[in-house]
DNA sequence: GAAATAGTGTCTGTAAGACAATATGGA
DNA sequence: TCCATATTGTCTTACAGACACTATTTC
């Protein structure tokens, strides 16, 4: 019984909130195959390094962002025999959300890197399987908006009522109600944690601070319906 | 830039309902590492097979079931550096689900195979990194019960409002009110499609038989609460 | 008949969604 | 002052959970 020999890489399906849209981070590819073509950032898993660390140190490569400033978590594996040219590679999947919108910095085999709207991206190509890859990353994000805290990892570190509803919108592409919507983030337990501050960045009234609460799970959840 | 290799490899946490218990089928390994301890079954990816393809083969191999009839998902990629001592090996967990408790019939490199209650193996301990996996693979089934018909994939194609209550008390270890219950999963919208017919295979009146419909998602969810 | 399970009805509390009204800042 | 946004309140409707009650089979 033998044990057929794999490259194994990491990519990264990294998403941000500019002013109103929805953007996932993609490169220009520098080297063959695919060559000039945008894809997700990614590289191969080094030798002695575990598949999480490997997505980290991806991520401050492309981004520079600090490493606890940034959601991440594990998609998936993308493993189709054809799916690389060179050679059979299989490729595990993570998804990272990120608050700010800092310039991507080109990586070393990335001759270029841009946040791209994820609305322009469904009607471009992606190199490799990364345009299913992108797809399955959108769906994991949408969903977790539902039923997990999760939309505060677009967010900075203190943030509004309001700015924690545009990511909702953003993500999902609807209106919520303001008010409603209010009532029940802060009544939802352990979702949000008040800092006491407030800030008129919004305009109008001046809005409350809030942090991110310890729960992990949001019960009621938010319905998409 | 090089590409160190790694074996690839797939496992399977195949949960089923016994009598009265939710097992997880296991398999006591016949060569090194581990030799002599349960594990979960699995293998080596061939070169040119799918993942999902492997994970099928695997189980057809371990449990003799035809693949049309088992409801299989990807779980996710463990690739911890030291998870398997004789080299680098990212394993691709797989989640099935299986509606009949067939005998398991022993792999090629398994000593022996049973389904075991998940109750007991929260206090054994598997080889490799495989506690965690089937740890993964539990939480996901009981998640997707809530939002999803996952459920029906522990029936046959035709069962009772009862039985799929079952399915829900056994995998959430609760107990659900069978009048509520009634009502709520016949007032789901494309969860349920009457057959017609009747069966009295579990005592008392006669109830109806449903095969599963065509929702994809649940609306609106079951949830443990 | 009794026992068992299937299925319906009713009530109560909670929460969602629509939207009026009030609060508090900046220009 | 007006304007913009925040926040609270109210009303209606839907649904969850508790549980009485009826229905239809086997023994």
């Amino acid at each position: 019984m033998g044990h057929p020999p794999f490259a194994v890489t990491v990519d990264l399906v990294v998403l941000t909130l500019t002013g109103d849209e929805l953007c996932a981070l993609v490169v220009r590819r520098g080297v063959e195959p695919y060559v000039g073509e945008w894809a997700l950032p990614g590289g191969f898993v080094r030798p002695e390094e575990d598949l999480a660390d490997a997505a980290r140190r991806e991520l401050a490569e492309e981004t520079g962002l600090a490493p606890g400033t940034v959601h991440i978590e594990q998609l998936g594996g993308y493993g189709a025999p054809g799916r690389d040219p060179r050679m059979r590679v299989v490729t595990i999947a993570y998804l990272a959300l990120a608050p700010d919108l800092p310039v991507p910095s080109a990586g070393t085999d990335a001759a270029d890197a841009r946040w791209a709207p994820v609305r322009t991206l469904a009607r471009e190509s992606l190199a490799f399987d990364h345009d299913r890859i992108l797809a399955d990353g959108l769906e994991r994000a949408r969903a977790k908006l539902e039923y997990t805290p999760l939309a505060t990892a677009f967010c900075a570190p203190e943030f509004t009522v309001a700015e924690l509803r545009r990511v909702y919108e953003l993500v999902w592409d609807t209106r919520l109600d303001p008010r409603n919507f209010h009532r029940k983030v802060t009544g939802a337990d352990g979702l949000l944690e008040p800092t006491g501050r407030t800030t008129t960045r919004d305009g109008g009234r001046p809005a409350q601070l809030y942090r991110r609460g310890r729960a992990e799970l949001l019960y009621p959840p938010m319905l998409r319906s």
